[in-house]
DNA sequence: ACGGATCTTGCACGAAACTGCCTGTTCGTG
DNA sequence: CACGAACAGGCAGTTTCGTGCAAGATCCGT
């Protein structure tokens, strides 16, 4: 091929190789680049650093295979979210309506729910839909709006004028972060107003934290503590640092 | 099949398979695969570990039950279905405004488009904005309303007002029969109405039919053969039974 | 132009991964 | 119960990976 080859160069055609054949084994690619195996290496390691390419044993592949934001997070403290779930899904009764928010810790608690529940549910997460597609006694009303890849729910418009019409009985919120002060925050702006229109909507309003979001603080203020009614963590959590949102007038359950 | 295959890559087959097919032998992959029966039993096993699959004596499963009506109507005709999908995958171009009906059919679609398409999506069915949520160049657009358990669609006025607001390139409709003279039916009243608004929203109208279900009619009439500008269907089918459509002015494709 | 800092590359060597084969065990079926 | 198929665990051979190190290239300020 060509004697001389900018490391840039090089690296930027083992993406277009992986682009067009949709995989690279490293071995090929030291040969037909006529570098040493351990250059190749290289490379592929600092791309997958990159979050260009997904490395595997003996080449690599595109990335978009699991290596999704929510698929991750999902793997984050499952037993802390299991719990809570579980808990949460007992202070739901026949008859209710229920407003479910999007997040991996909301789509725990959708399968947490007994299968013989005869409530309505709505939600803005198309994981949380499918998870409860197979309760026969749920009606399962889906928020349509613009859906966002991260988070696996829709925002938009639409979505909050949807919220607009609903009067539920409670709202289980996901929270990025939950703070005494500051109140419930969020990472993404459009999401914010999505989930404010949920607690405008709703005559109760639990919120779902694991022990590392209590205390924290997103970029993006969802609404103040006082809007939450309660609050549903899990053990891992001091008891000190429960008393600020007891001080606020929160059922706070710990499962 | 080919000589080299990654080991990460034969695991996502394995998933694939499982995906489209509803169940894997552990023979038959060691055959098609071309790898040993501890390797096949390897993969399984810790696939099931990842919690991905359900490993069974001879075999794997779906790990979470594939008794939904949705599932199993995924598993008839895999390979007309996928065919289809893929052929149909390439009248999508980029920048068009698409509308992606719910079924079996458009869900192979979804996942048979190219990871770089750019492009607007329009879907009522969860199951088909999930698979689409990791297309970084899709903006994909939930419909909602009321989810229909079986379908696994959205039905009601919501979903109805929703179509009203929107213009699409071209609407891709999976039919539960087409007929001739009768034209696209389906099942479900509330189906037809979304359907129809689908249909009066798009320039053109794509059917996809597998062979059985050509020729055949459903209790509800969605809308007469003219409106479909395009119909998408398998190789198993008479070019005989194809002449009616070609008559009344439909392009025709074989996948 | 010179010298040092930084980067890149190739090599060596031990660690890890993957695969296939073997052995004994378990499972499903007649 | 008996038989064959499928399974789990251990083992060895091969490939691939990661890291430390040294040689060469490039850059930059003096």
């Amino acid at each position: 091929m060509i004697g001389c080859m900018l490391t840039d160069e090089r690296r930027t055609l083992i993406l277009d190789r992986l682009r067009t054949q949709g995989r690279v084994l490293a071995t090929d690619l030291s040969a037909e680049l006529d570098v040493s195996p351990d250059t190749v290496r290289r490379d592929l390691r600092e791309l997958d650093e990159a979050g260009l390419l997904r490395r595997v044993h003996g080449g690599a592949l595109p990335r978009h295979g699991d290596a999704s934001p929510f698929a991750s997070r999902a793997r984050r403290a499952p037993e802390a979210k299991a719990s809570i779930a579980r808990r949460a899904a007992d202070c739901i009764e026949d008859g209710q309506v229920v407003i479910l928010d999007g997040g991996t810790t909301t789509l725990e608690l959708a399968h947490a729910l007994r299968q013989d529940l005869c409530a309505s549910v709505v939600t803005t997460s198309p994981p949380i839909a499918l998870a409860l597609a197979d309760h026969p006694g749920l009606e399962v009303t889906v928020v349509g709006g613009t859906l966002r890849p991260n988070a696996l729910v829709t925002v938009g418009a639409a979505a909050i004028e949807a919220f607009r019409m609903i009067r539920a009985d409670v709202v289980f919120l996901g929270v990025c972060g939950l703070h005494p002060e500051i109140g419930v925050t969020t990472e993404d702006l459009e999401e914010r107003h999505v989930k404010a229109a949920m607690i405008e909507g709703a005559a109760e309003v639990v919120a779902l934290a694991d022990h590392d979001k209590l205390g924290t603080a997103m970029p993006v203020v969802v609404a103040p503590l006082r809007a939450v009614t309660r609050l549903v963590t899990d053990a891992d959590v001091d008891e000190a640092a429960l008393e600020p949102y007891r001080a606020a007038g929160i059922e706070v359950l710990r499962a």
